[in-house]
RNA sequence: GGGCGAUUAGCUCAGCGGCAGAGCGCUGCCUUCACACGGCAGAAGUCACAGGUUCAAAUCCUGUAUCGCCCA
């Protein structure tokens, strides 16, 4: 029996508490989900990290929501599964790698492709795991054991899967067109990685002159360098001003190229001159126009991969990056006097979302995932509701993207990641019949036998054998025509010829490919194992809007398609979290809050309580640091109230506790007379907090959830019933362990219920009561039907006349500034027999010396009143009492009442409110009048006595 | 250009047809034996503006202004 309530600290003090709690749920094993498989789950894949990062306030939110739902589930008896992990964050990853390695003065060239992968991986081991770290810093209870990573053999294989099923399907296929490519990066990237930001520019207007006639025609672009690529201009064919130039022929200054002027219904005759330049090889809509021309307009690529121009540019050109050829472009343009003129205009620029370089826009040959079916399902299963989406509000942009989504490009030409599972024979024939070998292009990392690059026969003619051809390759590129094969086993032979000259697509997926599986890859996926039975579909995503195209409908897409079921029933979004002016947080501005200095200073519970506060619904978050110190305060008030029961295990009950679980039985059983009515009330708040908490996280209302908690412990429990307690404490009631016993039964449902929100401090608490439980992250989450049932209402309405004579006489002692030290003379007029009954709470709280209730009482001389429905207060102020001053004080109250009587009468008299109204309005309407008109009626026959007693 | 959201106390924000709320801050009194990271009391609002619907509007509708975000 442990009886020995050790001493503890004034103050609560986190660091020292947390570091000890987390390591001890990791040893045994709380967070791996528990119990036979009858029972409900609850399972939640984390959205991965990049695991280049490092924790910042997102993912503190993201991660701490995730966390209150889990142990929330977790304690209400569900089994749990909260699945961690790290996602490979290919182009960022590589990027960081290479930034190393351009340290040390060498590139991943020169280290080649398998010693640069090794590097990354020697950086993962090295570094990736400081993000999980960090989690673990905020209390995440994830199955640590199940932590999962993009790249991991097992996801792989799933990635492996989808890519061929779905090129085997027709979904999966190469095509040559325009796509986003960052020329720092030297990759291709999907629409959504190219991000549009305005940017104050010019437009440039240029003289085209017509071939045959001494007439022009004027261009305007933001883009004049790409002016060498152009193959037509195009006007729309309703504009007037240029009917009688369509189909004339242009020469196109400085390429001295024809190019002729062609009709389109999109050109914006508004736009400019209403004459546009088309540059099909550099710019999306100009691609659109030359496909819809017909014959297509032929794709002229001026600039290079590396965003320098090329030989096609003109040897004058090529070689210039392209701003110093627009430059150029320019000063050439204005000693020919074909430039007309610069006009200063805003306009959208994309950039790479990874190193803000502005995007150009290539023809090249890439992978892409046709998406139309598989978004049209998507789109039904939100419609239908199979998937909710909440706030609501994001339903609408996540349909408005669905319905305009294009083809995904998943190819990336960098080195980390999945590599594309496709192979090119070098030795077949293409369908025109010529040799593969002659559409494969390599470049040797150096030159040998005489080569440096070439197509793959021109290297075997050198001399080169296969193996030295691929092994010695720096860079790959193969031709749209080059037949691909796709297999879920490596292929060593040509499955057509049976040859052995395989060359290896050199390019790797979109990392967002594997996210998009991590609903059931993590699982064990394509087996089919427990996991997956038990787990999948998963029950909600939590995570922020940034992420909803990325991310949310790519995991619904490939879950629906592979799975044949939702990937998770519930989509919660949450806020961006900014500073506290509303602005974004970001380096660059310097206005990013680290959370882990928060929690150094405020506490993990705090912090954690806090996000969870701040996390209402459908608006964004501004972070303020005092709001983390008001949690602290709380959190030492939690911690402070523990202490005061302590005291007073000690003082009450000197023989101990057995431990608290026996305790709940016990309150059970206890006969309502033997409890006080501070004990009916605080039970009965217990259960109507219960029940509001769990509708709450019901519906993801956190900060609803967290403000239930946070009035029921400080305003409710500390502020009156702790207070209220010392009353039978101190006076020694005969049921005080009773008393005591109520009160240890609230705080333990109290830490249970905060639990989910505060975990570190409720564990430190809980687990300083004698009890058989482990764990209180495992105890029963509170909720009404395991509360004491007969926790009544009536205990509400007495206690309120309770709490009413009591604030009614603080109120005058507060007014008068009269010191607390000072005990009064009071007497209550009530023929309310409750009053009486709590004689002694009401003198402790309200520090008397005397007190008198009865229905017979009258008003004595010199007393300040206090009018509340059902009572009438004097307080005795012989010497301090001063006649005017309450006169005046009773007069600004009897004003008051009269407005609001006047006004309910109003509203009372209207005939069209009371044959319209609901009945239950109109009664309760016709109380608060009755109710008011009596409490006028008595302060006036208070202030007459006044009156006539003091003058 | 299209769409979404916000505007409520000094600040940060809940509330979204039936008496305008919280936290922080502010003012006054108090070191009362759990807690000064505290207690008690108090002041503080034309619910952005203009119309409309309704017996009744912070709440629903329309428009305006300002700010923010997403998509093109």
């Amino acid at each position: 029996m442990n009886t020995s309530i050790k001493e503890i600290a004034k103050s609560y003090e986190p660091k020292d508490v947390e570091q000890r709690w987390y390591s001890f749920w990791m040893e045994n094993g709380f967070f791996q989900p528990s119990g036979d498989s009858s029972k409900q789950t609850c399972s939640i894949v984390i959205p991965p990290p990049n695991v280049t990062g490092s924790l910042h306030m997102g993912h503190a939110l993201n991660v701490t929501l995730q966390d209150i739902l889990c142990r929330w589930k977790r304690m209400k008896g569900f089994r749990v599964l909260w699945i961690p992990g790290t996602d490979h964050a290919g182009i960022a990853t590589q990027n960081v790698v290479e930034k190393q390695l351009a340290a040390e003065g060498i590139n991943r060239e020169t280290l080649g492709r398998a010693a640069f992968i090794d590097r990354v991986w020697q950086w993962k081991a090295l570094n990736g795991g400081q993000i999980i770290h960090q989690l673990k810093k905020l209390g995440a209870s994830c199955d640590w054991s199940r932590e999962r990573f993009t790249l991991d053999e097992g996801l792989s294989r799933a990635v492996r899967e989808v890519f061929v099923s779905l090129f085997e399907e027709g979904l999966i296929y190469r095509s040559t067109r325009l796509i986003n490519w960052c020329p720092r990066c030297c990759t291709a990237l999907s629409d959504l990685e190219a991000e549009h930001d305005e940017y104050d520019g010019k437009l440039t207007y240029i003289r085209y002159p017509l071939l045959d006639e001494h007439d022009y025609i004027i261009v305007a672009t933001t883009r004049p360098e790409t002016m060498l690529g152009d193959t037509a201009v195009a006007v729309n064919p309703d504009d007037a001003r240029y009917k009688s130039h369509i189909g004339k022929l242009l020469r196109l200054p400085l390429a001295g190229r024809t190019i002729p002027i062609i009709a389109d219904r999109e050109v914006d005759p508004a736009f400019g001159t209403g004459a546009v330049k088309v540059t099909p090889a550099h710019d999306f809509n100009d691609e659109a126009i030359a496909k819809r021309q017909s014959p297509h307009l032929p794709f002229i690529p001026v600039i290079g991969q590396d965003g320098k121009m090329t030989a096609n540019a003109g040897i004058k050109y090529a070689g210039l990056d392209r701003y110093d050829c627009r430059k150029a472009v320019i000063e050439d343009l204005k000693g020919k006097g074909l430039l007309v003129k610069e006009d200063k205009h805003t306009h959208s620029v994309a950039h790479c979302y990874r190193c803000r370089t502005t995007i150009e826009p290539l023809p090249t040959a890439q992978w892409y995932v046709d998406v139309e079916s598989m978004a049209k399902d998507a789109i039904d299963l939100v419609r239908g509701g199979k998937i909710n989406i909440i706030p609501e509000g994001w339903k609408n942009s996540y349909f408005s993207w669905m319905e305009n989504i294009k083809d995904w490009c998943i190819s990336r030409q960098i080195w980390w990641g999945h590599r594309i599972p496709v192979w090119y024979c070098a030795d077949c024939t293409t369908d025109a019949g010529i040799s593969q070998g002659q559409h494969i292009h390599v470049a040797l990392l150096k030159e040998m036998n005489g080569i440096a690059e070439g197509t793959y026969e021109e290297l075997k003619a050198a001399g080169l054998v296969h193996s030295e051809i691929i092994s010695n390759a720096k860079t790959i590129t193969i031709d749209i025509q080059v037949r691909p094969f796709s297999d879920r086993d490596d292929l060593n032979k040509c499955p057509q010829c049976g040859g052995a000259a395989l060359v290896k697509d050199p390019d790797v997926l979109d990392t967002w490919f594997s996210s998009a599986l991590w609903p059931f890859s993590t699982l064990g996926w394509p087996d089919n194992t427990d996991d997956l039975k038990a787990f999948y579909p998963t029950s909600v995503l939590v995570t922020g809007f940034d992420i909803l195209f990325f991310w949310v409908a790519r995991m619904i897409m490939m879950g629906q398609k592979f799975m044949k079921k939702v990937p998770f029933h519930d989509v919660y979004i949450h806020a961006l979290v900014r500073d506290e002016h509303g602005q974004k947080m970001s380096k660059s501005k310097g206005n990013v809050i680290d959370p882990l200095t928060i929690i150094e200073k405020y506490g993990t519970d705090s912090f954690r309580f806090s996000l969870a506060a701040f996390a209402a619904q459908g608006r964004d978050i501004k972070f303020a640091e005092e709001r983390v110190e008001g949690y602290r305060h709380f959190a030492n008030k939690l911690w402070n109230a523990s202490r005061f029961i302590k005291l007073n295990i000690d003082k009450i009950m000197p023989e101990g506790i057995d431990n608290i679980e026996e305790l709940s039985k016990e309150i059970n059983e206890i006969q309502r007379d033997s409890l006080t009515l501070p004990d009916r009330w605080i039970l009965a708040r217990l259960s109507e907090t219960a029940a509001d908490i769990d509708k709450a996280l019901s519906d993801y209302r956190f900060n609803d959830a967290s403000s239930a908690v946070y009035q029921f412990v400080w305003h409710e429990l500390c502020d009156w019933y702790i207070e209220l307690t010392k009353t039978s404490f101190e006076r020694n009631y005969p049921n005080a362990a009773v008393t005591l016993k109520c009160l240890i039964y609230v705080l333990d449902n109290s830490l249970r219920l905060l639990h989910p929100f505060m975990p570190f401090i409720t564990e430190e608490l809980w687990k300083s009561f004698p009890q058989s439980g482990q764990t209180i992250s495992l105890a029963p989450y509170p909720v009404p039907q395991n509360l004491r049932q007969d926790s009544d209402i009536d205990a509400r309405d007495e206690m309120s006349l309770v709490i009413d004579a009591i604030s009614g006489i603080r109120t005058i002692r507060g007014e008068f500034n009269i010191a607390p030290s000072k005990r009064l003379n009071v007497s209550i007029k009530t023929s309310e027999r409750t009053l009486s009954d709590n004689y002694d709470f009401i003198v402790d709280l309200a520090k008397l010396e005397s007190l008198e209730i009865g229905g017979n009482i009258e008003k004595k001389p010199s007393t300040m009143t206090s009018v509340k429905t059902g009572m009438e207060i004097y307080v005795s102020l012989s010497g301090l009492f001063d006649v005017q001053a309450e006169l005046q004080r009773l007069g600004k109250e009897l004003k008051k009442l009269n407005t609001a009587i006047m006004d309910i009468e109003v509203k009372l008299s209207n005939m069209e409110y009371r044959d319209r109204a609901p009945k239950a309005v109109i009664e309760k309407d016709k109380l608060k009048y009755s109710e008011l008109i009596e409490k006028r009626d008595r302060i006036q026959n208070n202030v007459d006595k006044i009156k006539k007693l003091d003058k």
